[in-house]
DNA sequence: TTTAAAATTAAACGATTGTTTAATTTTGCA
DNA sequence: TGCAAAATTAAACAATCGTTTAATTTTAAA
């Protein structure tokens, strides 16, 4: 996924208002405007401003390369590792967390005919990690039997995200005024209280 | 919030739809056409389409009334009552996933100006009650202390709506191919999981 | 049965939507 | 410098948007 400079600029603009406004709330012309060009630039660049989305899903996953692996090839206990995973899945998602609630929102619009082949795929490898990496600690009796795998990323995502979209709640019932306390409370407190949570969830007692 | 039978058909049909392809991403035509009713009976009965979407949320939020508090008052252990508190809130969420998920998409779009005034105070009111449970709790030593209450709910509502969101994903690669298999899921292992996971983040050992 | 109010309709309103056109400017290589 | 390709523009396109109008039908109380 190459992008030349217009067309990194305008990938930008559409990504937040996208994220701010969904999709449909969103305007070629506002696009445009944001993005100090004209509006067939964008036609002119991408084809549509449905395919305008599709390159930007596919250039904003192909980031994620081997973090994942990285952590989980470490030779630090498993507990650790698992710790280490949860941090990276919340600071992964916090960085890139308006492609997410757009991929978010529009695959589950039955509108949207796009399959987001990248995100799922990049999804799929995810979860397949982590099985595996769960199931050899399992083996190691360092984790425990009979946990629901599959629901340990949407424990992580979900609960980001809610926080995330209910953040004018949070603001006025927890005192989360500025953006740095925002920042931390996602950085120290959410991460904390998954690792804590989930640790418990499959971590056999020491 | 009283409403007449066509009403609430209106109501019904584009809570559907709002749901389904978002606010911005459903027209009036598409609303009257699968309601069976004129255009301008939208315009006639809620003064408009956004006023439509402030009726819908006064009208499902006003059913949710003591059950939270029922739970609470109920005299079994406290664990046992913090188990039924989360699969009330599946339930909860579950049955009225559709406004649930309307609400939560249309306040993390800064184009709404809606403020969900019903939708935020019954937040506030779950969050309090909860919040007056753990600590009892706490006082009584059957819960931990430093726990962030905070984030209790974000996860429940999160991982439901998470794998909601993503069931996409889930059906092809967990073999959830039938409606009878997602209702079972949710209410099983859905709720399990969190019971286990915050149970375990909350509880102290007996 | 009369009659005023409520409900319903088809049609039209102007504004905005995404996209295309055709003309013009800029670019970079020969 | 010349010139074809790429980039950029304003304007127009038909389609759809939410809303309003004004006329008609239905309803229900007098």
């Amino acid at each position: 996924m190459e992008l030349n400079e217009k067309q990194l600029q305008i990938v930008q603009v559409a990504e937040k208002l996208f994220a701010e406004h969904g999709f449909a709330g969103t305007s070629v012309r506002q696009i445009a405007k944001e993005a100090n060009i004209n509006i067939a630039m964008i036609s002119y660049y991408f084809g549509s401003k449905e395919k305008l989305l599709e390159h930007m899903v596919v250039y904003r996953m192909s980031d994620f390369k081997g973090e994942l692996d990285t952590i989980i090839n470490q030779d630090s206990s498993f507990k650790s590792r698992f710790n280490e995973i949860i941090e990276l899945f919340v600071q992964r998602i916090h960085k890139n967390n308006r492609i997410y609630k757009i991929v978010h929102t529009e695959l589950s619009n039955s509108t949207r005919c796009l399959t987001f082949e990248h995100y799922l795929v990049q999804k799929k490898n995810n979860y397949d990690a982590l099985t595996e990496f769960i199931s050899k600690g399992q083996e190691q009796h360092e984790f425990k039997k009979n946990i629901e795998i599959p629901l340990i990323i949407p424990t992580i995502l979900g609960t980001y995200f809610d926080f995330h979209h209910n953040q004018v709640f949070f603001k006025s019932t927890y005192n989360l005024d500025t953006p740095e306390a925002i920042e931390h409370y996602i950085n120290h407190s959410i991460v904390k209280h998954l690792q804590t949570m989930l640790c418990a969830l499959v971590c056999l007692e020491a």
